[in-house]
Formats: structure tokens, sequence, C-alpha cells
DNA sequence: TCATCTTGTATACAACGTATCAGTAGTAGA
DNA sequence: TCTACTACTGATACGTTGTATACAAGATGA
């Protein structure tokens, strides 16, 4: 503490490692690398700490680029969802959002932690989620779609969209905690707690499922079975009300939107 | 620490506030007071040891009780899950599946933590929750639906319902925190990174439903309209192929099942 | 050359979840 | 009535976490 003020001895110099070439965070760098540790050990590998010596950095310099923990978490959301490989565009509304559905289903299992952030945390408005739904509203607003049904439209393919990929995510991971097979031994290697839950008696229903259902390992039918449910309910409402105002030109084109000219956070 | 083996004295003993009535804790306490807290405070004020004062009580002391803090949650939740009320039986399966939509709804905005929970927490198999899913099963089932399906459409109406009750509590939160009047000035308070983001012009529909929305502040209607799309897509389907081995012996009465006789974390 | 801005570093702290162990109130045998 | 036992609660402590604060070194422009 005593040469404090006498600056660095040469010797000292000449043991500094590098002369540190400035600049070498950036938020796409921080996001890219928190989203592998993620992807690689789950969303509690995420730590400041963990992602400051991921980076070769102290543990406070990431604070330049992100307010806190919270806004690291919406920038690997963002960063992700850039991912996305959203519709081309001439399709109708009811393949438009299919295959945003599938899309998301499809990024979510590529990133499990995503199920696994609170769920206001995946609703953010950031600028790559917002081009998903910017792209199914465009889709349904093309229809002459009126924008209050739309967004209850996109809002609705969503909601499940999210929620059923979480719970096929959920349950993925605990039969993988619990070193399930892919065969039908199921019962016997079951879960205690789900072996309590059914030995009550007080499940019938349920426990017919696990004994008697056919589909249980099979996810991808389980999601698009009731996504067409869900695509089916919206069409019947909008081919028997029909479409208010359409070509209004409060619509805009959607060539000149989307995701062209993205944010910073891109690639990977 | 001279006296140790000596015991406590007399005028010790007196001083002794209570001689402490045995089994001061129990899982419902638990589970009851930590839903209090989390309901005034939100998740966040959920702590070991917080919860220990609030018990009145040391910090380990829950531990005898619970493994840990995942283990409190789950309490947390199957606690709550005790209050939603099921629909009494009578009715068909379409009416079943909305009420308990409707009332997992109401349950979610009483309780708005539980949309905070990560993912995977809000579809534990837990007492409570799994007595849910039953009626749902059990609906169907009385009506011929094989297993597979039965999951399918259960699986789909609650997590939409999840996953939309979801997003209002979110948007609710992030209203609040803006202070929000109910009013149309929505764009010039409206928060500042939404501001940015409508800005940029590439989200015009989205834009426009921001301007243009009516039922903007009718989280009823979105709600309703949603799980009305839904139910319609399960009834199409579910009269178009007709429903295999009806009244097949497998399907138990659901008289005998749901929650009378519940687990311990009942009541409030 | 010097002041200023930017960017990464060092240190520190309060709060958290939880392991471990000690104490103590009730119960059961003698 | 005494003693041993058991079930439960309390105290203490440790390692980790998010983050505030103050500082230093390279870059920049006069």
């Amino acid at each position: 503490m005593a040469a404090r003020k006498d600056g660095p001895s040469l010797w000292e110099r000449l043991e500094r490692p590098t002369p540190t070439p400035r600049q070498t965070l950036s938020p796409r760098r921080i996001a890219a690398t928190a989203v592998a540790v993620a992807d690689a050990e789950g969303l509690d590998a995420i730590t400041m700490r963990r992602l400051a010596t991921e980076l070769g950095v102290a543990p406070m310099a990431a604070y330049r680029y992100v307010s806190g923990k919270d806004d690291l978490l919406e920038l690997m959301v963002d960063h992700v969802y850039a991912e996305l490989e959203l519709p081309s565009g001439t399709a109708g509304w009811r393949e438009t959002l299919r295959e945003i559905a599938l899309s998301t289903r499809r990024l979510m299992l590529r990133h499990l932690w995503l199920a696994q952030l609170p769920a206001g945390a995946t609703l953010a408005l950031t600028p790559n989620r917002t081009a998903v739904s910017e792209r199914s509203l465009a889709a349904l607003a093309e229809q002459g779609v009126d924008p209050d049904t739309a967004m209850a439209v996109a809002a609705t393919v969503s909601s499940y969209t999210g929620g059923m990929t979480g719970a096929e995510i959920a349950m993925r991971q605990v039969m993988a905690g619990q070193g399930w097979s892919d065969e039908e031994e199921v019962y016997t290697s079951l879960a205690p707690q789900l072996t309590y839950l059914l030995d009550t008696g007080r499940y019938p229903a349920f426990k017919r499922y696990i004994f008697e259902g056919r589909r249980k390992k099979d996810p991808d039918w389980q999601f698009e079975t009731g996504l067409e449910y869900v695509l089916d309910g919206i069409a019947a409402r909008m081919t028997s009300s029909p479409p208010m105002s359409p070509r209004d030109d409060a619509v805009r084109r959607e060539d000149e939107t989307g995701r062209q000219d993205r944010h910073e956070t891109e690639g990977s």
C-alpha cells in the first residue's frame, strides 16, 4: 500500500499479463456467453461471477452493460429469440401462426432454461420477441382481423405454446432425473411421489392415463394435437364472423417489418 | 459456560417466556404462513429466515418439515390449490373444463406469486393440483374419450389458462409499477422501453393494437375469448370423431374421486 | 502535455440457503 | 420420583450470491 502513488515498478509492468486491449466486452458477447453456459448447465449456473470468469473478466465488469441480473436474463431471452426462424410471409394466417408455434417450441427445446424463467421474464418486451408477436399480428391484420381480436388470437396461441412446451420440458427433466428408459416399465420405476399419489386411489382417470396412455412418450403428437384444437377454434370464429374492414389502410404492409436490421443482440 | 451441567436456575426457569407447548409447527401452518407473506409482499419476500420470524421460530426450525426451499414452494402451491373450487360434477365436459379454467385464473389472480414461479414448480404433481387434472380427465373419460386424447385436451386448456393468466399478471405488474391510470393516455405515459420499440417503426401491427385496441384494459374479455376458441376447437374434434368405447368399464365413477379427504395441506 | 471519458478491477458487505451440533421439553420405564 | 430417551427447537457458522463503491489504466481530444 506504500508505493501506491509511485506507480508500478518496471518489473511489475513487465509482469502485467496483457496491456488489456480495450473493449473486450459487449452486450452481444455477454449474452452469447451466458446463453452458452445456460444451455450447457442450466439456469442455476448463471451467476454474475461465473459469467465473469467465463468472459475472462472481473466479477463486476459486466455491470457496465447490464444493470443487474434481471437485465442479463432479458438480454439472454432476446438473444435466443433472434434464432427463431419466422415464416416467410405469403402463407395464410393459420399456417403462419402454426409455424411460429412450432418454431417457438423448437427454440425452447433448444434452450431448456427458457422454461425455467419466471413467467414474467419470458414475456418481457424485447425487440426480437416483439418481432414474433408482430409477425402473428400482421398475418391476422392482413386478413382484416381487428386489432383486439388479433391480439386475443395471437396471445391464445402463444400462451398455449409456452405453457405446453414448458410442461413438456418440466416432464422431460423429471424423467431425466429419474433415469427412466423409453419403455413401458413406467409404473414400477415411477417417481415415489407419483406412486404414492396413484396408490391413494383418488385419481383413477389420471392413473388410467399413466397405465393405458399410448402417446405418453410422444410429445410431438401431444403438442400438435393441442395446437390443431386451438387453431381450429380460431378458424371457426374467423369464418363465421366476417372480417371487418379488410385491407384497411391502417394495415401496413409487413414487407418492411419484421426482423431485418435487428437490434444489437443478434446472431450467435 | 461454568454452570452448564447444573441446568437452569429457578429464576431462569421462571423467566423463560413460555414452556413452549410442543408441536408449534406443522406443514399446514408453514404453508399458510408462507402463502400469507407471498400474497402480501411477493415471492421475493419468501426467505427461510423471514418465514421463521413470521412463525416465531428459529431460522432452521422449518427444515424439520420441508427439505428445503423448493419443497416449501411446492407446499405453498399445493396449499393454495386446495382453495380452487371444482365444479360439482354433473355438467358436461365443456362446462367442467371451462369452470376449471376460470377458477384457476381466479386463483392465480388471488395469488400473484403463482405466476412468478419457475414454470416447472407450477406443474409439480402435488395432491391438490393433481385433483384438478383428475377432475378434467374424469369429465372427458365420462364422455368416452380415450386417455391420450383426454390428456391432450386437459393439457391444452390448462396450458392456455396458465400461460394467458401469467401474461396478464406480468402486464398488470408492469402497469402498476409504471403507475398507469385506466384511461387512454397510454402512449404518452408509456414505459420507455415500449416507446422505443414502437418508434422504431418495425412493429406496425403491434403499434396499431396499442393505439386502436379497445379491449386492452379488459383482461376478462381477453381470457374468455381465447378460452372459447380453445373449447370450440376441442368440441369440433369431439363430435366429428365419435367417442370410442363409451362407458368403458375402465372408466371409474368419479363420485368417489376428487377432493374429499384431502391431503395434509388444506384450508387456510 | 494534460484533463476527461470510458472501461475494467479490487474490495467489501449484507443477505441468502443450509450443515452441524447443542440444548430442552415431554414421554416412558424403573 | 428419578432417569434415560426421543423429538423437537435453537444457535452458530460457512460458503455463495447480487451488487455498491471507489479506484486505476487505456483512450481521446485540446
